[in-house]
DNA sequence: GACATATATCAACCGTTTTTGATATATAGA
DNA sequence: TCTATATATCAAAAACGGTTGATATATGTC
């Protein structure tokens, strides 16, 4: 059963989705920082306003980042748990890692 | 500097990419039990062999997954560089892992 | 209140990805 | 060689994702 190995797969391949864009990838890494403002990604990235924001989004809903407001600025922040999750994934999947967790017959 | 954090930016995106999809995460934790031939995928997935193929393919050029004909039938398994290179990413990325390998203005 | 700045949302457009069904290729066995 | 099985490829349609420019909202300052 797929379960065993990992129990949350949509939320994987959200994660996965919201990883697959180089822009925000890009983002991931200058966050990997520490938090920074939206205008701040701005001039790093050289990206339209509402093109960052988009992409933001996009990593704010599959919960790779947060945000915060403080006064007209916005923060966002890698969300470590999402991090973790992936890490976990890659891990778990991992061939011979999982080798208790289902019947012998099935793995190598 | 982004290069210092993950060198291989691209790499990681196509991998996110080819994870993104979650017909592909379910082959993926299919063949974290082991090697699988296409024939046995398309049982446990019950998707279309025309389908399935293509999401193969994604995988393999992605570097996901390899492949090897036996016969009539050709096996697919999981590429353990890829999924170590996931995992590193997302330790990679994780806020203050990296303090030492940038400014010290630019990190919390 | 009027104005400026930071960010989000919307709609239109365009290109890419995915699905489907049909066809092609490869291998094996009779 | 003929047939069956396994897999890949192709073309067309459908669905999706990203970019752009315009507009909306929120906050702060004068």
């Amino acid at each position: 059963m797929a379960a065993t190995v990992f129990p949350d797969l949509d939320r994987a391949s959200t994660w996965f989705h919201a990883l697959s864009d180089p822009t925000r990838v890009e983002i991931v890494v200058l966050l990997s920082h520490g938090e920074r403002c939206v205008c701040e990604l701005q001039d790093a990235l050289r990206a339209a306003q509402s093109r960052l924001s988009f992409h933001l989004g996009v990593l704010k809903d599959a919960g790779v980042v947060t945000d915060r407001r403080e006064g007209r600025w916005v923060y966002y922040a890698l969300n470590r748990n999402a991090l973790d999750g992936i890490a976990d994934f890659a891990r778990a999947v991992k061939p011979g890692k999982h080798a208790g967790s289902c019947q012998a017959a099935c793995c190598a």
